[in-house]
DNA sequence: GTCTATATGTAGATAGAC
DNA sequence: GTCTATCTACATATAGAC
């Protein structure tokens, strides 16, 4: 712990981290990566024995961010409803690199579901981790179809991504983070 | 026109479409639609200067096919609002395609979002031809903000593919289906 | 732990015989 | 129009000196 290896170790993902979502993970090579930590492509060999294995600490380091993320939520309020309405302001958040990138979770999960399921189970990681957090509000809020929800609100957060990333399309985001919430409100207002 | 060279070039655009859904297209090689093919690698450039060039030859075929598909739904009814209901019916009806490899416009557009802006306009044409033709629908029922309905829609199917995808869920599909036909109904019926 | 050199395979693209 | 041989670049991965 502390060590300088350790110290190379998460630089290397954290840069693995944000090539495979500019660039894919398949489009990104250790030169990339070698490029932009400055340290020489063999010596990634040290710390992982293979390309997956880089994805494999990619995936749990974003599991690791979108935790804290999460309890942060928690933390601000206690009201289910105002922490799903929160969750929903990420699109918004993140409307930049969205445009830009897609979604880093449903652009590496759909990449990966060709051909590479094996790798696709690895990336489903985050995405499981994000529905059982949404499940659990609507839990909270004594909702009987829970995970229903749960899948609804992600999936409407990863069309309005998917079709502003296609389109380029600023507005888009921010419209259909309005009828989100408006969603939420109504599911969860009685 | 009908010999045999633009038989062979076809040939290739239809095995490189297929294996740009199942692959991606950047995981997808010359020699892999070479065995798709039985054609040599080397032939290819008789018919493509580059593999984007494959590229623009398989989104047009895409356009054209959707065009048929929206032809073809369009003989069927004049009722606009039944025609929502049947392009709503191609998330069901490719149900398996979808599961294993997600939507070839959407996932084809955030593949190519990624460092290829100029790839992915190119795809961006499927895309445009399915807006087009849903705003128009919306139109015809005299409702003023057709287009917003029209990236709803789609928004919604390309979300309930991405997250149908990443789960392997054919239930979600089948509920999502269910839903948005609510939604249009809802949005169409006064 | 760190880095260079290199092995091995395959990518897109080209040249030129037939 | 068709096909083989080949070019150049770059991919992942390894070996071994320091």
């Amino acid at each position: 712990m502390g060590t300088k290896g350790e110290g190379n170790r998460q630089r290397i993902i954290d840069a693995a981290d944000n090539l495979f979502y500019r660039r894919g993970y398949n489009q990104t090579s250790f030169q990339d990566i070698s490029d932009a930590t400055g340290i020489p492509r063999g010596n990634f060999y040290y710390y992982f024995k293979t390309k997956d294995e880089i994805l494999d600490a990619v995936v749990s380091s974003r599991v690791e961010e979108l935790s804290n993320m999460l309890s942060q939520c928690e933390a601000e309020t206690n009201d289910a409803r105002q922490r799903l309405l929160m969750f929903s302001n990420m699109l918004e958040d993140k409307r930049d690199d969205v445009i830009q990138s897609g979604c880093p979770i449903g652009s590496l999960s759909t990449e990966l579901a060709k051909d590479e399921a094996e790798l696709q189970a690895i990336s489903r990681q985050a995405f499981t981790l994000l529905r059982d957090w949404v499940k659990q509000q609507f839990e909270t809020l004594g909702l009987a179809n829970a995970d229903d929800l749960a899948m609804d609100l992600l999936a409407r957060m990863q069309g309005a991504t998917v079709m502003a990333c296609a389109f380029k399309d600023a507005d888009f985001i921010a419209r259909s983070q309005r009828d989100i919430k408006e969603w939420i409100n109504s599911k969860t207002m009685n």
